[in-house]
DNA sequence: TGACGCACTTAACAGTGTTAAGTATACAAA
DNA sequence: TTTGTATACTTAACACTGTTAAGTGCGTCA
């Protein structure tokens, strides 16, 4: 039951977005009542982390598929690839991501971190390729703190699919070529590479 | 009346934030009905443009004082004082920006351009401060497409700011440090300076 | 048979954005 | 001065929202 719901919110929330996915509509969905729900989840914040959880574990199946296809490069490549992997599910995935990274419940002061364990395996992917880059390259700004330089990469992903995300981006700018242009700047600030375009 | 009910919308909005800004509260704090407000503005939304043009005004005043105050300096010097401002004014702001840049009112499909331009403005001079950029280093990452690199930088600005908003990075990170190193590396990515920390 | 617990329901509360319809006041034209 | 009209504002309601208290069956176990 619990994840009939889950499936049924989960389609909801890619149709229509988080906003628009309401208790009634998702118990109408599933043909039970309003109430059932919450004999299943305390509160809709709490189906929140379920979904963000979920979102998690696809993203984390994204980024080991793009680790595993490039198994033995150099770490240059291997953090490009995780990069671009990151940016494609963001963009590809609006409504998940929002949930993910966007989305601030109000009644949320901090996230519960002990269920965040597949969010932190997620940046300690990025961490991982980080220190083989330290240990590959000699550029002056090569990583030196894994875990700071790996949010930092994740944040600067993280704003370019948020404002593309969220139509921001002015019109004039080509976006597949501002997203293609970021991470290869992104990437080439810890892992320069002789050629640069 | 108009300024009115605006000046009191951005109380509420710095002390609660905008997820919990009504029009009844707000009717209530300034002594009216709720039907009010609709014949001041549209919408909710309209409000909601309102705030964020008035969001982008002061932020524009914020990132020409950070210019003034280095005026005749090299580029690379202007451009950090750039990036600082934005980053400061985000953390400090944190429920202006988020109608400014994260909040994404269901209703909009596109932001209507010709609200926003003050927004360009502000965008305007990062891409100006970049042209002198382009001009004064031969650094092989220079920027080349300014607009394009304008918001390349926007966006990593922009990703530090979300995230710390929202409270998304581990605990076991230094804010201030992973701050000032994403700054200094997105500012040393266009313009290099012979010493990185 | 009786008691208990589980799954689910209806009805309601307090809140939201929004609108239709009505009122009272101010000011211009007759 | 009286009338007409526009303006500013109101109340009442609609259709939603998340959430909860109380109640209804049903099956299982003593």
């Amino acid at each position: 039951m619990r994840s009939r719901i889950l499936d049924s919110a989960t389609r909801m929330l890619v149709d229509s977005g988080y906003a628009s996915l309401s208790m009634r509509k998702l118990a109408q969905a599933i043909g039970y009542s309003a109430t059932t729900i919450y004999h299943h989840f305390d509160s809709k914040d709490d189906l929140f982390h379920a979904l963000v959880e979920e979102g998690m574990s696809r993203l984390s199946d994204v980024l080991r598929e793009a680790l595993a296809a490039c198994t033995g490069t150099e770490s240059g490549v291997r953090l490009r690839s995780l990069c671009h992997a990151y940016v494609t599910f963001g963009l590809q995935n609006p409504e998940y991501y929002e949930v993910m990274f966007v989305a601030a419940p109000p009644s949320l002061e901090r996230f519960p971190i002990d269920k965040y364990r597949r969010a932190r395996g997620n940046l300690d992917l990025f961490a991982t390729v980080l220190a083989d880059v330290a240990v590959e390259t000699k550029h002056r700004a090569r990583p030196l703190d894994t875990r700071r330089d790996a949010t930092t990469i994740w944040a600067m992903l993280h704003g370019i699919v948020s404002l593309v995300n969220a139509r921001r981006v002015d019109r004039r700018v080509d976006i597949d070529g501002l997203v293609g242009d970021s991470v290869a700047r992104v990437v080439d600030m810890y892992a320069p590479s002789d050629v640069m375009p």
